[in-house]
DNA sequence: ATTTTTTGTAAAATATACTTGACATTTTGT
DNA sequence: ACAAAATGTCAAGTATATTTTACAAAAAAT
């Protein structure tokens, strides 16, 4: 699975570490890890938490226009 | 949980029953049935692939501007 | 250079998304 | 009114998201 980048530098806009947004979205540290890294497929609450704590949309860090999306 | 009348709206708009969708993007039609109720908490590959069936976008069928997201 | 913080990752356990099969109710078509 | 198609829902099972504990490597700070 790829990357979110975009995930990681708005974490970073906002100069969090895992460990505080994991904190603020109320998750551990490794799901953090795991989502920015494409290690898995997060549930869409956990996304949409991801999404308000960073100020962010949806679109905006988790959608891409290009195809893809291989299970 | 809130019903999500967006997607059923979208899929109404296309003409496709909960069963035609759910084949289109590989799920069971009782998925299709509680994502739209909103009796669960759906991971976002499905999400997504239910987007690209409805030809919609994630913020405009999953994202909701005003607070809410009780666990 | 050496602490301290941050991040990657892994194994085992738990919670929950999703399936399968089945039946009842509602809606649509004739 | 009747039949057929579409939807709601439930119980039991399987797959996988998320937690917990723990350790090693990388980056940042002093």
């Amino acid at each position: 699975m790829a990357k979110n980048l975009r995930m990681k530098a708005a974490r970073a806009a906002l100069d969090l570490s895992q460990d505080e947004l994991a904190k603020k979205v109320k998750v551990t540290r490794q799901t953090i890890s795991a989502v920015e890294n494409g290690d898995y497929n997060p549930t869409i609450n956990l996304c949409i938490d991801i999404c308000r704590a960073l100020g962010k949309t949806l679109d905006e860090l988790f959608w891409n226009d290009e195809g893809g999306n291989k299970k």
